[in-house]
DNA sequence: TTGTATGCGTTATCAT
DNA sequence: ATGATAACGCATACAA
């Protein structure tokens, strides 16, 4: 690899007035800067990232936290913030949490090592106070998780009134009996907070009662799904319809529901969420809320960089739309 | 961040010693280390990566690019080499190509300018002559695709006998009308050429004529499968069975015909490949092939690290097993 | 066994 | 407008 001494010799320059070519500082006459960029051309130069991060200048690296990259949600993010990042010249880093707190702060640590310049993080593992002290040493962006208070840059949909309009969906297809799926736990803290709160504000308008036993918690995968059909099934007093936290929860109930031959919508409506490429792929097709992630990650990266030119740009939460796509699953 | 002069001063030494205790070099007596390691507790020292990459160092981090990451078959991918790498202290810096040249080699360089040790590729677009240059400057690894002399160490699958299975198994179900599906064109080169050849392979030993109409190339998304099957029945004559080139081409192809009342596997058997999730979502199930993407990834990592640490070791190609799965839509 | 000095490639500081 | 030099944090050749 050339070096910028390389560059300096051949031209016939110093590295300081070739460093100054690549940094398009003024002070360079046009002549000598001509000289320079012939160098640069005939060495096939290219400044080496690794010395210019040592010097404490930006890696022009962004790194991206993930839960797992194979839950399509997340794939799907990932793809638009690589896709907007490398648009403006920045590479991705990405690492999945696994949902483990210590892999979250071993990743961090990336930070504090000017590995990266910023971190998106798609979900929050540790409680924020663990995270706080890392934004001393880069900008941290919350994109699609967050937390309540304005402490970092957030990206985020209205998940109130995600949920909120999926129940109201299903209250006037004429459901009282309405099952709630969630990916946490249904508290007042903690994940799936928001939702909760659409899905009692539903609720609570249509006057419909809430019955506890038709509340499924810590659900997320296909697998799940199915099992929360079979425990539905058992039921003497079975709900009319059920809104999942997510397309996958959602999938595994209705791919359950057909060994039972139960028919949906007719037996049981079903509402999923994110709009994933499944959603359409189901039979029937899937009745869901859309996330927008590729509004999400491009945003995200956004903001990032803007962050990152200017740190000390005021904090603010950007909110993104959420809709109701309504299919033939309800 | 602490640096290694602050341990220094602190412990009392001299930056030699302290960064011979977090190397591990032997001739530091018990005591001084002792003294170096409370120091670095104390002020709770990492090394700067970045320092340690300028000085020639490995960097520990691995390239994986990807054309597409919200291909489930990438994700995947990537999800086990992610997990594989950490568990042995790398991280993972993603791209992805879309199957764009000019993106494929802008991460190459990332290799010349020392940010990765080394880049698993899996998928090559440029000709290798083109990325043949970029051996010189760290170690590359070809994972899923591959060329077909053995230049660089390759984690592959056995394509032709993939195709061979999947267009024998239609045989034995009394098919002998098949159409084929491929993601690249249907000729005795590039992309696809080894399932072309299982392909005719098995066409041949049950001597069953290849019908040029029933060949559809460049077939990739859940899109080109709907528009496939609208091709197919636009036919005077049908084919009774399609080999399709991805579980998501097949996906296309049983949602599409369930929009025209087709019957699956009764009116046309499909055969996916991958062994995607969503080969157990749809409905009829999908009959596919299996690509173990797990072991794939996590033998890539292991070749990978195994080369970095012995750079002059043979180049070797691992072969994994490709099989069969049979499900409803066959 | 320990320490001093040097260099990795870059940019910022300070002269000129 | 240009250039010499120091510094970023680390590991190593060499000296002691």
């Amino acid at each position: 690899m050339a070096t910028i001494s390389d560059v300096a010799k051949l031209s016939g320059q110093s590295k300081t007035t070739v460093s100054r070519v690549i940094n398009n500082h003024p002070y360079v006459s046009e002549e000598k800067r001509e000289l320079v960029l012939k160098a640069m051309e005939e060495l096939g130069y290219t400044p080496n990232p690794t010395a210019r991060r040592l010097r404490g200048q930006l890696t022009t690296t962004i790194g991206v936290i993930v839960p797992r990259i194979v839950n399509p949600f997340f794939s799907y993010l990932v793809n638009s913030i690589e896709n907007a990042a490398y648009q403006r010249g920045y590479q991705v880093l990405i690492a999945q949490s696994n949902e483990d707190k210590e892999k979250e702060l071993a990743f961090l640590n990336l930070l504090k090592n000017k590995q990266v310049d910023g971190i998106i993080m798609t979900s929050i593992e540790n409680d924020w106070e663990i995270i706080e002290p890392y934004t001393k040493y880069g900008s941290i962006l919350l994109c699609n998780d967050y937390v309540n208070q304005e402490v970092a840059p957030m990206i985020r949909l209205d998940q109130t009134k995600g949920a909120y309009l999926g129940i109201k969906h299903l209250v006037e297809k004429g459901h009282q009996k309405i099952a709630y799926c969630t990916g946490g736990l249904f508290d007042a803290h903690g994940r799936g907070r928001d939702r909760n709160l659409g899905f009692q504000k539903a609720m609570q308008e249509a006057n419909v009662k809430i019955n506890p036993r038709w509340i499924f918690v810590d659900q997320h995968t296909i697998e799940d799904g199915k099992i929360v059909l079979k425990q539905i099934l058992e039921m003497d007093d079975r709900p009319t319809a059920i809104f999942t936290g997510s397309d996958e929860v959602a999938a595994g109930i209705i791919i359950e529901a057909k060994e039972h031959s139960l028919s949906i919508p007719q037996d049981l409506a079903v509402v999923g969420f994110d709009d994933q490429p499944i959603a359409e792929i189901l039979d029937p097709k899937l009745t869901t809320i859309r996330q927008p992630m590729d509004q999400m990650g491009e945003k995200s990266v956004k903001v990032m960089i803007e962050l990152l030119e200017n740190p000390k740009m005021p904090i603010k939460t950007y909110e993104l739309p959420i809709e109701l796509i309504v299919r033939q699953s309800t």
